[in-house]
This record gives structure tokens, sequence and C-alpha cells, in this order.
DNA sequence: ACTGTAGTTGACCGATCAGTCCAATACCGC
DNA sequence: GCGGTATTGGACTGATCGGTCAACTACAGT
């Protein structure tokens, strides 16, 4: 019964995804979303609640939309194959002409210092997340013989993750996607190292 | 002639650089500041002027103390030694008590998105800034035989850039000390990888 | 001690913040 | 058509935002 909604509560969701990746939780304010969204302030609390609700529903949106490049990953022929994949959907994406792309609700919203706990842990959750995924990965390319560097597959990950924020810096940074493209190319080179290299200095690794 | 301040601009300045660092430029408000400095509001613009300015200053305040540590990067034995006395500072600033530490204004700021394009320029430099030094110092190591990886400088300097913001958004995401080691053990180690290495696009299966 | 100057204090400003309330509206089932 | 329900837009709230103003205070030079 009733009226029906003019509008998709999904696609609303990724615009405010977009728009909270690009200038994060506190400094994207409630008038910019109504702005770029066309919508009344009511119908956005009817649908999603409060700001922080609405922050959070985003941040489950944006993972959902990780999930095609995961399957991908997931098909992709080798670990090695799902790593290259995996950065140059991230490259491809700071090469976009939506200066959206270029940024990460996550890696945003954990540099950012919100003070709200539930909005922490829940980064925390998701950043944790994409650490398994990769470390996952990278123990496939290990096992099929794609990846040579015999390093922990967690510690490879956790250095891949920091790739993942650094890039997301340097775009910011105005580094052309040739320069970001090279970086990814020398950490996966790094993963392809067979020589001794463990971690020269600190544990010999992190916890199992 | 007249009264003399009753506070010292450089320690403020200090404070307020690590207020920027932790919560960002928007999302730090002068009362925040005001508290945390305890000085007045008129004291405050009295010396260094509006927000921007303060902000601005607060930046050159966090370059100016990387100086030392620029130093003994200068000072070490090699190209190599001084990076690893490079990233033992920045972990090490991520095990202290003081969680002001564990950020860094300008890669907060660069990810930040904030709109003012004299602050984005300004960021940009620093940025730029701290590149050039990474690049000197494995230039340096690439010619001194502490470095054996023999890609272009400029390419590892922008992968070493990457590291250093990564790792501070892997230190909000609450990854411990070891890890952080960790991952910077296997950041040096690609830098002492002598193998293939071309910079953009390995091959699917080196020919080593 | 007087005077001029600089620093401090707190009241105050308009703008914006996130969030609420309510009346008007549009639709579904009947 | 009619009644009920969900959505919508606009007015409105108190709190906070960055920033200004003027009165007050403390000191240096004379």
């Amino acid at each position: 019964m009733g009226r029906e909604k003019q509008f998709s509560e999904a696609a609303v969701l990724e615009d405010v995804a977009d728009l909270f990746a690009l200038h994060g939780y506190q400094g994207t304010s409630l008038a910019t979303l109504l702005a770029a969204t066309g919508l009344g302030k009511q119908s956005l609390y009817n649908s999603f609640g409060d700001k922080r609700a609405l922050y959070l529903k985003s941040v489950e949106c944006s993972a959902a939309r990780f999930q095609p490049l995961e399957a991908e990953m997931q098909g992709a022929p080798s670990g090695r194959a799902a790593l290259v994949a995996y950065f140059d959907h991230l490259v491809g994406k700071c090469d976009s002409d939506a200066l959206a792309d270029k940024s990460c609700i996550v890696a945003a919203g954990l540099l950012e210092g919100v003070d709200d706990p539930l909005i922490v842990e829940t980064l925390r959750a998701k950043w944790a997340g994409l650490r398994e995924l990769l470390r996952d990965t990278v123990e496939r390319g290990q096992k099929d013989g794609s990846l040579r560097n015999p390093a922990p597959a967690a510690a490879l990950a956790d250095l891949l993750l920091v790739v993942t924020a650094g890039l997301r810096v340097n775009a910011r940074a105005d580094f052309g996607t040739a320069r970001l493209q090279s970086s990814v190319g020398l950490a996966l080179s790094m993963l392809d190292n067979d020589s001794l290299l463990e971690a020269t200095r600190g544990p010999p690794e992190g916890p199992h």
C-alpha cells in the first residue's frame, strides 16, 4: 500500500558511497548528499536512517560492488593472475574520469580518524576481510607455483594491503596511472622473488 | 612593547599538527584545537591567522620535525641503512603511546579530499619532496651496492611512498607493530632483489 | 607612575551542521 | 470513487561551525 519510492535505494547508495569515499565520513555533509542524490532529506532518513546508518550501509554497498572482482579473481587461472586482476582493477579505477573512483571508502575512513567505535570496527572488519582474500590468493599462488616468494602468505597479504592503501594516496597526489602501474609491477615482482628474503628485521613472522 | 605571549608558538604548532594528523583538516574543529592547546580563540588567530593558515603552518612544522631523521638518513653508512632508519622511525612512531604519532598529516590530508586548492597543492608538494628524498636515497644505495634492485630509483621511490602511506592505514586498522615491521622487512627485501624486475608488468612466469 | 602597545578573554555573529515535525501528496487495495 | 498508507517537501530545531568584535589586562619604554 501507499506510495512507491521514486528512486532506487541501491542506486542512491552507490552515489552516496562515492561521496563518502571521496570526502570521508566527517567531510561529507547531509546537504552534499542531498544535492548529489537529488532527493529530499526525509526520503533519505526514511530509507536509510541517520547519517551513521547511511554510511555503514554505503560501506556494505561498496563491499558488494567489489564482489564481481572477487569472483574474477577466484576464476583466474593462477594466484598470480588473480592478483594482477586485482591491481588492474585498482589502478584502472584511478584512471577513470570520475574522480570518485580514485578513492576507497574503507581506506579513507580508516585514515580519517573517526571517533565512532562502531564505524571504526566496521572498517577494520572490512579491511581484515580484504586481507583474508589477499592472503588466500597469495597462498594459492604459492601452491600453484605462480608466486615464488616463500614468505608467510599472511605477511605478504599485509604488504599487499599496504600497497592497496598507499596507491590511493599516491593517486590523490596526482601521480599518473603509469607511475601507479609501475608501483604495482614492482610489488608484484616482489611476490615473484624467490631469493631468501625473510623480513630483515623484526619478528620472524606474524601470528599464524 | 606590550605584553609577551604566554605560550610557545612552536609548542602549540606541534600540538596542532598532531591533532590535524589525527583527525584531518575538516575533522578538527576550532573548539578541539582550543581545548587541546588551552589557549583562547583570539590568541590563536593573532598568532596564526585563520584555520587554513594554521593548518598550513602546522604542515610546515610537521615537515620541520622530520628534519632530524633526514639528517640521520644522510649520515647513515649506506643507502640501505638510511632506508632502514627511515622505516624504523615510521614504525617506531606507530608503537608510541600517543596515538597522534600513528598518523601523518600529509598522507591523511591527501586522502581526505579537501577542496581547497592551496592546501592540496601544498600537500602534494610535501609528498613530492619526500619522494625526492627517497629517490636520492635509493639511488645512493644502488651506487654503494647496498641495494641491488636495478629498477629506476624514481619507480622504487614511488613504491616506498606507497608503503609509507599504506603503513599509516594499516596502523589505523590496529595491526600490531610486529606486522607493520614485517611489511617493512618485505618491502626492503624487494629493494635487495636483483632478479628480473622489469617495471610495469611482469611476465606470467619469470624466465629465471 | 603614566602611556602606548600587544595579548587575552568572552560575548557575539551568520552559516551550516545533523536531525525532527508536520502537512501535503501520490499511490494501492478495495 | 474511497480509505488508508507510505513517500515527499519544507519549515523548523538546537548545536556547532569558523570567524569577528570590543572591553579588559599586562607589560615595556619613558
